[in-house]
DNA sequence: TCTAAACAGGATACTCTTGTCCAATTTAAC
DNA sequence: GTTAAATTGGACAAGAGTATCCTGTTTAGA
């Protein structure tokens, strides 16, 4: 149900958050996260647009996080690259569904919603601290 | 983040739904729910392989729902066509994760889990009965 | 200053989902 | 039995998402 790019990303996020202050290279991350290179290199151009990761040009440059991995959650990195479309109004455009949506898309948006508090309550951090033996992305 | 097709489905199942006994045709299941029809034709035929819905061919003949209301959650419904893939395994496919998924997709799988939980837990009767001045479909 | 490393952006290809069309089959009703 | 309504199935077209490649730009470092 989540994109590719949703996956992708997350998992880019997810290492330069386990290199804090290391300027990481598309090649470097796509290997490390086992993403296509040259798909990875649009994803780093969208989270940059976002302002989510930081990038330096030229010779010796790269990618760094953006933001304090405990100031960082999934649900932003979501929104930037393939964000999460609530139901807010009727799809089949009913009039008299305008204001209130019917059950059936009432219970859809109520889906949404729950997926969209687990990612506002989730930072970078939480991942990171987490009493977890995978470490995430490596095969430790 | 549902497909068009896990929308097009609902729709079609809670417009039978509403109208208990009565055969409807493609035609008619498309007109109350502006899917297009014969997008909506294809949809029927994997609800019916399904067994979600019952087909009566030739003249006259056309769809009922194949379960009682309150035994047909919108789980089934969607599972049918376009089903909810939980993350089971490591996308990585790194063997230490074999057992036990890291913190992210730990995180992403406990996020399909809600959604899954919710349409587990509605069924079409839920939706019907529901004290909600906007009916389904319906512009009332 | 020159070179090579690295990102940026555009063009292109592939695949899957969504959508359309048509001939074949089934079947109720006359 | 004939006809017309209706689903079935296949083929095909359009669109979005995914993936690749190439050229240009930036920039550290020799």
């Amino acid at each position: 149900m989540f994109s590719q790019t949703v996956e992708y990303s997350l998992r880019a996020i997810v290492h330069l958050a386990m290199q804090p202050d290391m300027l990481q290279t598309t090649a470097q991350i796509a290997k490390a996260t086992q993403v296509p290179a040259p798909y990875l290199s649009k994803v780093m151009q969208t989270l940059a647009r976002g302002g989510l990761v930081t990038v330096k040009r030229g010779v010796s440059g790269g990618f760094l996080l953006g933001k304090s991995p405990d100031k960082l959650t999934i649900y932003e990195v979501v929104q930037c690259v393939d964000p999460i479309q609530r139901i807010h109004t009727c799809p089949l455009d009913l009039s008299s569904h305008r204001k209130r949506l019917c059950s059936l898309h009432k219970k859809m948006d109520g889906a949404l919603e729950t997926v969209e508090t687990v990612f506002r309550t989730t930072t970078l951090a939480d991942l990171m601290k987490s009493p977890n033996p995978s470490v995430p992305l490596c095969n430790s």
